[in-house]
DNA sequence: AACTGTGCCAACCGCGCACCT
DNA sequence: GAGGTGCGCGGTTGGCACAGT
């Protein structure tokens, strides 16, 4: 017996197993390979369903085809406003939690959605200058993109839905379908005008477990329509509201919803920074919509306050 | 027209967990 | 309990498309 000969034919059949199996782009015919047997047989053990579909594929390569490209039910296209509240919402709470956050995403896989946040979420941290888990980037997120996405799927809402619906219809349509998502009882309410003098509050709420928790829309007054750029979806916000005293605003618990906290601002200081915001955007063009992605400087926007 | 940079996304890789023998 | 196998997850890469120069 030649031991050393045996390892060696036992190497080349490896080899040649190893260069049967094929890589890298998928086929139309594999496609169709992949999806007969599946329609035929189920999924399940996806080792031998490869071998038995006859795909010279690996049995994890048959797998990611399936779920993330031929199933059904898998959703393609631009992810929505509703949908990267979500994502950022999840995001904030899981962390990097894809496939659960995929979860509450009927129809985008857990790739899709950590390629959103790669690209969209994480380019805009390296603007910023900041890691994507540091406590700044968490709260410009928090406070800056999600009511901002929040007001456009008001706005949005509001113009294709039906003119003729109320605004708070249209917010309560698609926070509904947030909740749906979520699973949990959220209650969307519209901005409150209390006309008491000094201590008027325009306060924009979203609320989900806690009936006192809102967050403001730094947009009451700014409203600006972005591109469609997907980009641009999270790189409008003009400036920064950090929490003022508000006794519901609970500082951080990672176990709740991040926009179950709040924001309540008075109109004294709201307006003062909308002169600044005004006087800024005369003198200095990083202001404008059309830079907006100059506008994650935080230092600078931490300048506005 | 050619080149370069950037964004995006499909696919791969490595690790850890669960289950089975 | 130990080892083997399959699967799922998160991180990373490769390549295509497009825009800008």
């Amino acid at each position: 017996m030649n031991v050393k000969g045996e390892k060696g034919e036992e190497d080349q059949e490896e080899m040649v197993m190893i260069e049967e199996l094929r890589r890298g782009p998928w086929k139309v015919e594999e496609d169709f390979a992949l999806m007969n047997y599946i329609s035929l047989h189920g999924e399940g053990r996806w080792n031998s369903l490869a071998c038995s579909a006859g795909l010279k594929r690996t049995g994890k390569s048959c797998r990611l085809r399936w779920l993330n490209y031929l199933r059904p039910d898998v959703r393609r296209g631009n992810i929505t406003l509703e949908e990267q509240l979500l994502i950022l919402e999840l995001h904030s709470r899981w962390g990097n939690r894809w496939s659960k956050i995929a979860q509450h995403l009927p129809g985008r896989t857990d790739n899709e959605i950590k390629n959103y946040w790669r690209t969209r979420v994480q380019k805009h941290a390296k603007q910023l200058k900041c890691d994507v888990n540091s406590k700044q980037f968490k709260e410009t997120m928090r406070y800056l993109w999600m009511p901002r996405l929040a007001e456009r799927i008001q706005a949005a809402s509001a113009t294709t839905i039906s003119p003729e619906i109320s605004e708070s219809t249209a917010l309560n349509y698609n926070t509904n379908n947030i909740n749906n998502i979520i699973g949990s009882p959220h209650q969307v309410t519209m901005p409150q005008e209390h006309a008491q003098a000094s201590s008027d509050t325009i306060c924009y709420s979203v609320q989900l477990d806690k009936p006192n928790s809102s967050f403001t829309s730094d947009s009451l007054n700014t409203t600006k329509t972005s591109s469609n750029s997907p980009i641009s979806d999270l790189t409008e916000c003009c400036y920064y509201h950090p929490p003022v005293t508000n006794p519901n605003y609970d500082h951080g618990n990672g176990s709740e919803l991040g926009f179950t906290e709040c924001l309540i601002i008075s109109p004294s200081s709201y307006y003062d920074q909308d002169l600044a915001f005004q006087a800024m955007e005369q003198n200095n063009q990083w202001m404008r919509g059309d830079l907006a992605d100059n506008l994650w400087n935080v230092e600078d926007i931490w300048s506005l306050q």
